[in-house]
This record gives C-alpha cells, structure tokens and sequence, in this order.
DNA sequence: AACCCCGAACTTTTT
DNA sequence: GTTCGGGGTT
C-alpha cells in the first residue's frame, strides 16, 4: 500500500516523506508541494506501522489548513479523527486545557474572548479603575498585553523602564484578575496557558512528551516565540519535529511571527537534515524567473531557488496607468478578454498591498458589470447580531459572565441607560461580584425596574434550558431576547434576519458533526469565526490583498499597485528588515500565478483624500528586463487628473507629475513646488532614495519625457 | 435613545 | 476622500 502513497513524489518529497524518526528542516517553496508530503508523510507514518493515530501531533496556523490536512489524509486511509491531533496551535492548546482544565486553573467550561472580545473587556477594565483611555488606548494596552503574553512573559516578568510602562504593566496584572474572575481566556492565553501546564507539571510534560513521537508544523516561518517554545518544550523527549517552511514566504513579522526559528530550529534540535524542496508544480518559467530575481535582493536567507520543468510562458505583462482609475481600466479590459477567451473569472486574482486600494478596482469593475468577490470583510461570527445572540447563550449557560451581559443587557433597548449601569458596575465592584449578581440585587437605583425585567429574562430563559438540545437553545435565545423581533422592524434588518437563521442552521449542523454543547459550540465560534469569502456562488473574479492571498493560486493574477509608497509601504521604507518583509510579499504575490501575470502601477492615485504621484516600485527594477512586455512603454502619460491643480502652472514648467531625472538620485517625480525664479524649489519623489526639496537652480533636474 | 457632527486615522491579520 | 467612533445634542 505504501508504494501506491509514495508514487508520483520527486527525490526530494519522496526524501522528506520517508524521513526515519530524527528531526527535520523540510524548505518548501512556493507550489512545491508541501501540503502533500505533510500529508504523505501522516500517512506513511500510519500505514507502515511507525506510528499510531495517537502518537502523531501535527500543527497548522488557519483552521482550513487544518482541515484540508485532515481530508487529505482521509483519503489515503482511514483515520479516525478525534485520535489525531490535527489543529491550529490554539485548537491543539483549547483541547489540552478542556482535558486538563482543573490543573491548569481554569473553570471546566471557560469562555474564550475573540479578539474584539478581549478590547471590550480592557475598555471595561479601564473604566471600571477609572483609568483614562486617552493616556491608555485599550488598542494599545491590548498590544501591550499580547505582545508580553507572546514572548511568554506574565505580568511579574515584564521589565519596566519608565512610569508609562509600569502602568501597563499594573494593569496587564489587573486584566488578569478580571480574567481569571470571568473564566475567560484569549488567544495568547490558551498558548502561555497550555505552555505553562506542560512546563510546571511534570506528570502531564512526560504523558504527552512520550505520546507525540511525532509532530509536524506547517508554515513553520510564522511561528512566534511562544509557540516555538511550546514545541520545543512538547518535543522534548526526543520527538522527531518535522518542520516544514518557507523563509522566504515569512509575512506575518509584524504580528509577532519569527523567521528566526528556522534557525534556532537547526541548532537547537540538532538538526541535520535539511530537505530543500524546490521544484515547483504551478508557475510558468518566467514567472518563477521572476520570483527568483527578485528575492534574490533579500539578505540572510536560507537560500533556495524554485525551478520547473514547465516552459518559460508568457512574458509578465507590465501596464503603467496614468492614474488608478485607468489602471483600473485597463485591468477590467485584460479580465474581459480572458474572459471571452474562456478562463473562469474565478481563476483570476486582483492583489493589491492595502485594503483601501481595492475601492477604485471595485467601483470599475461594478460599472462593467464584472461579477467579482472581495476577501476580507466581516466573517459570520464576527457579526454584531450573531455575536448578540452568542451573547444571550452565554448568558443562560452563565449569567456572571459580565463581557456577555454588558453586550446584551440594553440590545435590544430595554430602558437601561449608562447611569443605571454605572450604578450596577459599582455595586458589582464593590461586592467583587458579578454585574449579573449586583443586578439580581436591585441595586439599580431608579431603573431597577427595567434591570429586574432583564433579571426576570434570563431567568425564564434559563428555567426552559432543560431538555433543550443546542439547537432549540439558539432558537429560544435569538426569539426570546427579543433579537427577531428587533431585526424584523428594523428597515435594515432583512439580512441579519438571515444570519440569525443561519444561526440554528449552524448549530444544528454542528451538533450533528460534534456534540451537543454549547460550550463546545461557543469555543467553535470563537476559534473559528467563518470563511472570509462570501458564498461561493458564480463565476466571479477574486479580489484580496497579497497577504490573504498566500496558499492560492490562479491561472491570472493581476498584482496592482506596484509603487514605491505603496508596494513597499511607505511605512516599511525606514528599515531594512521592514523593506525585506515586503520583498517577501511581493514574492508571495508573483508565486500565486501559474500562467499569466500582469504588474501594473500608476503614475498618480487618490490617496487620503489627495493625489499622490509615485513611481514604479524597486521590486519592478528587480526583475530582470527580458521577463517583462511593457505594454504601453513610451506611453505618454495622460492629461493630469481633471481635478485643478490649485496652484499656478510655474514658469520652471516642472509641473506637479513631472518625470525628472537626477544626476545623483535617478529617476523621479516632481511632487510639489514652491517659491519663483532663484529661490524656486521643487519637491520630487525619487522612490527608494526618497522625496527630496531641490532647489532648481542648483539641482541639475532633467525633464524626461 | 436616537441622531448628528466632528475629528482622527489610513498596511498587512489568524487565532 | 471616506469611514468609523466618540461625544454631544435633541
């Protein structure tokens, strides 16, 4: 049977998947094949014997990663699922801490707080110690909190250096009370807490640390800290890690993600085998000739170079647009064309680096008639009405659950303003009890009338919980509340109606595939809060930033933007490492297309309210010429934007959008302009050198063009 | 409690 | 330019 498994891998897969049980550095380039040898080699492990169901941990960073691995293994062979621990690090950490809730110290049903959960509860917190959140932003303590629980440090171990930080700190500490006070966890706290169970009880450390003899981790680059620290700690019996990454597919620095634990991976564990998995299955010659090019640029690599027996194909297309709208333009033609050729619009990409830039590229494409689908708004259960009615189930599973009641206890409006609530927070303070138990005890002042009401509310809402299945639960909690009823005479309600439907649909389709818990049901929610697509239905093209990206592939991808300011990011210009990360995204970007690529950019575009110009991104100039067909070089740019320009032409003629080449700085645009005759001075952008004032009578400018 | 207005932000984001 | 959120008003 095994042979039919391994059938089909190259030398270098077929190396990693029949791996003997040491630890392993598997490199895998884009569109190398990674997901299969993980799963292949899952299987291997499985069917010859080497291991059983229960002694392999394998680990993903997205739910869907986790399940795709799940599948793919199924299909090989038989598994049984609940054996197999196959999850994201917080689904492996929730499920450690479920089984183990009491050693770990927490309440055997404990709630999980999303990321928007965990601000409305700092918000709260700070309130409550009267702490004024303009000094202290909830964003920012939040980071605060985060960042420390990230590199493994609790309150008593943050070091302090000013006052500022020493407050941070007090209330990191005070969080943590109102936490524990609640039984909730966030995100960061499921990893530290498992981390820490491990860590001080060495009865469980041994249990897990003999059982998982083999752990796999995908997307290794994106670990963070804490999670290589968790890894290591679970390895540390001698498990054979398999640890499968991309350095060079390393975006995700900036929420804490370290590409350094490839590194620290090799020595620490004493690797060596490294398996460089380099042949690649999607793209055409040229584009991975250009994908390679251009990382070549980046410094302190592991070093890898992707290749393909596939042709060279097309060239890249490169289109410079005078202004975003006929970039847009453009790029709503080239998808026509493809189109009317016979290519699904589905197997078609706009990228772009940054969110705001998808509205010109919506609005041309809704003009044409295009159907297309943008990744990246609100998921199913990140919905106010979904989570209000999450909130009432909280609610009749527990009622001092204070993040759940302050969300709820006035929606729908039920008379309770924020003075009575300011009463029923400082009673609740005051008794160090629950919002919920200060309510019962009518110390509501004037309004107790309304608060006994809502008391009353839950109560009969908890008296029909017997009996109940999760699915009647959601219903009663959804009508009782009265949330229907609000949805149903509100104008714009139609559509969260429909969510709420979709609601007990959820359920009860849950408690066919799990079990009947709402607890169960409410960890689901908060570990995994839907698709980010919207239903996939026709034919539609794909619109998404270059991040959400990653792990697709397309027949056409159009990566658009490609301007220094834009892509790389003006706020990643002032470090290297910053620019590198870019470097990576654009990677990313260009190693999505199997067929055809197009880079567009344009000379100007609408930005925060005004026009900016720029120039064509570094990244472009990385990539050798002989791979690209500029379609429109030489193309003179269009008229400037019809918008007036307020200022007076000036006598220089170097108007705003003006090509200039400097003698020392290269290739720029003016983008401002001040002062007449000696004292005249223009502003141009000169990309990765930089914007600079010249004076134009000493600068030696050239107009180009 | 609903409404309105003004100011601030504005890169990327999973769990 | 637009949106989002907070604070003030009706």
């Amino acid at each position: 049977m095994s042979s039919s498994l391994l059938s089909g891998l190259n030398p270098e897969q077929y190396a990693a998947v029949t791996l003997p049980a040491v630890p392993a550095l598997i490199l895998a380039g884009a569109g190398s094949g990674k997901t299969r040898v993980l799963t292949t080699r899952i299987a291997w492990l499985l069917s010859t014997g080497q291991a059983s169901q229960h002694g392999i941990l394998a680990v993903t960073f997205t739910n869907k990663a986790a399940k795709e691995m799940l599948t793919r293994i199924a299909a090989q062979l038989p598994v049984n699922a609940r054996s197999l621990w196959v999850g994201t690090f917080h689904g492996l950490c929730n499920r450690l801490l479920r089984m183990h809730w009491r050693d770990a110290g927490l309440p055997e049903t404990f709630q999980i707080l999303d990321s928007a959960d965990q601000l409305s509860a700092i918000k709260r917190l700070l309130k409550a110690l009267n702490i004024d959140d303009e000094k202290y932003p909830p964003r920012e303590l939040a980071n605060f909190i985060n960042g420390n629980k990230e590199e493994g440090r609790r309150p008593h171990e943050v070091e302090c250096w000013d006052d500022y930080t020493r407050q941070l700190k007090a209330l990191y500490e005070e969080y943590e009370r109102q936490c524990r006070r609640e039984g909730v966890v966030d995100f960061a706290e499921l990893l530290l807490r498992s981390y820490e169970l491990l860590r001080d009880n060495a009865a469980l450390r041994g249990h897990y640390q003999a059982r998982f003899r083999y752990m796999l981790v995908d997307e290794f680059q994106d670990t963070n800290r804490l999670q290589y620290k968790w890894l290591k700690l679970l390895a540390g019996g001698g498990a054979a890690v398999f640890a499968v990454g991309d350095d060079d597919q390393s975006i995700y620095a900036f929420r804490g993600a370290n590409v350094g634990n490839m590194r620290d991976f090799e020595t620490d564990f004493k690797v060596d085998t490294l398996i460089r998995l380099e042949q690649n299955y999607r793209s055409q010659g040229n584009i991975l000739d250009a994908a390679n090019a251009l990382i070549a640029h980046n410094r302190g690599r592991l070093g890898k170079n992707l290749w393909t027996d596939q042709a060279a194909g097309e060239p890249i297309r490169v289109f410079e647009a005078a202004s975003d709208f006929e970039e847009a333009q453009f790029i709503v033609d080239e998808v026509r064309q493809l189109h009317r050729e016979g290519q699904n619009l589905s197997d078609m990409a706009l990228l772009y680096r940054s969110n705001a830039q998808s509205r010109v590229l919506e609005h041309a494409l809704f003009q044409s008639g295009l159907p297309y689908r943008v990744y990246g708004g609100l998921r199913f259960f990140e919905r106010q009405e979904i989570k209000h009615a999450l909130a009432y189930l909280r609610l009749m599973a527990n009622p001092e659950d204070d993040n759940a009641l302050l969300r709820v206890i006035n929606f729908p409006a039920r008379g309770i303003g924020n003075r009575t609530l300011e009463i029923l927070g400082e009673t609740a303070r005051g008794g160090g009890s629950s919002i919920w138990l200060a309510a019962c005890s009518g110390g509501a002042g004037r309004s107790s009338a309304a608060v006994g009401k809502f008391v009353q509310l839950i109560e009969g809402m908890r008296a029909q919980m017997a009996g109940l299945n999760l699915t009647e639960l959601v219903q009663l909690a959804i009508e009782q509340s009265g949330l229907i009823e609000h949805y149903r005479n509100d104008k714009e309600g139609q559509e969260r109606l429909e969510n709420l439907e979709q609601l007990v649909s959820a359920a009860a389709r849950f408690i066919q595939d799990n079990e009947d818990s709402v607890t169960a049901f409410l960890t689901q929610a908060s570990l995994e809060a839907g698709e980010h697509e919207a239903a996939p239905g026709q034919d539609a093209l794909q619109l998404m930033t270059v991040h959400a990206a990653k792990g697709l592939e397309f027949h056409a991808v159009f990566l658009t933007g490609v301007e220094e300011g834009l892509f790389p990011h003006d706020n990643s210009l002032s470090s290297n490492e910053a620019v590198e990360e870019e470097r990576r995204l654009a990677y990313v970007a260009i190693t999505r297309a199997r067929q055809r690529l197009y880079i567009s950019l344009a000379q100007s575009r609408m930005l925060h309210g005004q026009t900016r110009f720029s120039i064509a991104s570094r990244f472009l100039s990385e990539i050798p010429e002989d791979l690209l067909k500029w379609l429109n070089r030489g193309y003179a740019p269009a008229a400037m934007p019809t918008r007036k320009i307020e200022k007076t032409a000036p006598e220089h003629g170097l108007r705003v959008g003006a090509n200039v080449e400097h003698p020392k700085f290269g290739h720029g645009v003016v983008v401002d302009y001040d002062g007449t005759g000696k004292s005249a001075n223009v502003q141009v952008n000169f990309g990765a050198v930089g914007v600079k004032w010249l004076a134009l009578d000493y600068a030696r400018l050239t107009l180009i063009n």
